[in-house]
DNA sequence: TAATCCAACTTGACATGACAGGTTGGCGAA
DNA sequence: TTCGCCAACCTGTCATGTCAAGTTGGATTA
């Protein structure tokens, strides 16, 4: 009666029943998913992992539910969505993998005003900045600049110009026991200066897509920014959601 | 036993129970929130009725959980994030609803290549277009255009120049049995056209965001296409969530 | 024929009980 | 003193059963 804890979870087999049913059509949008009991039969399950797995799916954005009368598939959301839907998620995981990104420079300099004042900085000190850019086969297609607070890298490896072999996020908790708990987004358009317009190989003074996530622990104390800069004509940031 | 049906749902009054301490700082942030058997006792519920409710407040951001140990608090997302995360939703809402905002026209037009494009129609058809200005005190701060295809809104009231008295998801379900299922967002920078700069009295080719939003029905026809500009070096788009 | 009523389904909300597996702190042995 | 073991907690997962409430379609009635 308990659980077979070795090929997985009974929700997620359910889950995963359902999911690739979906994705291949057997359940089509519009169509009602079999009934809860019917679900509870064929699964030999109790209700409540089916919910379970319905709840998910729901979450998802794959099917909705009517009480009364049944679920029902929904259209495809064109995959991604869900997960990756932030962008500055995604730049905070890249501080970390800077796999195929190509270093600029490393080190502490005067950090500008929009820099101090986000980081809850005084005007005009410095902070350590790691910059890379990021190419496709067309060319540069992002400048990111990571900075961090001086105190917080001092003593560990950050500061090194090779690239780290531990995550910055699982570093920075071992040494100083900081965490990220939330991250703050901002999403701008101006007009390149010339070193962007140089490093990216575009026009002085073309509108360029400017990212700029801060990433804060608990005390809402900001430990981390990021900020990415890609040309605007050339790329655009694309999203995809359910909606309710 | 059964179902207090009448002041509200178990699981919801001890979610905002815990809510409401979270936010008063009787729970404050790191601290271990009351494990779910004290919490059983407490608010003399089942076990499940508490897990569903942690099970929200972890979906909130709010808390975070670990087996062994306990639920503990996170620090304060600033609010909003969760619901309001996409900005395209808003826009499609707003279509809706344009109390605030100044009609500049109404009607069938040619559509350029990238609206005929997302629309999936021909290219150099003609489509209907609402366009108004939202203003704030500092004057205008947002050029909106609704786009929908023609054979959409042919016998609705959406072609009238007056407001709508119901919402335009509402009518094109009421007429044509059509449901927005999910949306794909895109945002990019450019410069703003010359009609751009002049309704936004902001200098020719001036940076600007903008934001397209396509609204789907669950077979990934696009039926509808909000695209709004706005001047990029006097707002931004701002976004807070929970990192995991 | 048309309106009404009801039985059969369906989802949602809970209670109770049970076991698995991670975490922690204290106690006793080396 | 230090190491290792273990009992006490804690969350996660799952089964079984109950009741409420919305939906639907067919039978009954006017």
């Amino acid at each position: 009666m308990a659980a077979p804890r070795e090929d997985g979870l009974k929700y997620e087999r359910v889950l995963n029943a359902l999911r690739s049913r979906i994705a291949d059509g057997t359940y089509p949008p519009g169509m009602m998913l079999p009934s809860q009991s019917r679900l509870v039969a064929e699964f030999d399950v109790s209700r409540p992992t089916v919910i379970e797995a319905l709840r998910l799916l729901r979450q998802e954005g794959l099917i909705e539910s009517q009480t009364g009368r049944g679920s029902f598939v929904r259209g495809k959301v064109p995959t991604l969505s869900l997960e990756r839907a932030y962008p500055g998620q995604r730049l905070l995981d890249l501080a970390e993998s800077e796999s195929l990104a190509e270093l600029l420079q490393a080190g502490i300099i005067v950090a500008p005003t929009r820099v101090t004042t986000l980081l809850e900085l005084p005007a005009g000190s410095k902070a350590f900045l790691r910059q890379y850019v990021l190419s496709d086969e067309d060319g540069p297609v992002e400048l990111v600049s990571a900075w961090f607070p001086i105190d917080l890298v001092t003593g560990t490896k950050l500061t090194s110009p090779e690239p780290m072999d531990e995550g910055i996020r699982r570093h920075l908790y071992g040494r100083k026991r900081l965490r990220l708990d939330y991250a703050v987004e901002r999403t701008l358009a101006r007009s390149a200066t010339a070193d962007e317009a140089q490093v990216l190989k575009v026009p002085a003074g073309a509108p360029v897509l400017n990212l700029v996530v801060t990433g804060h622990d608990a005390d809402g104390r900001a430990l981390q920014l990021v900020d990415a800069v890609l040309p605007g004509d050339r790329h655009e940031l694309r999203d995809a959601y359910p909606l309710t």
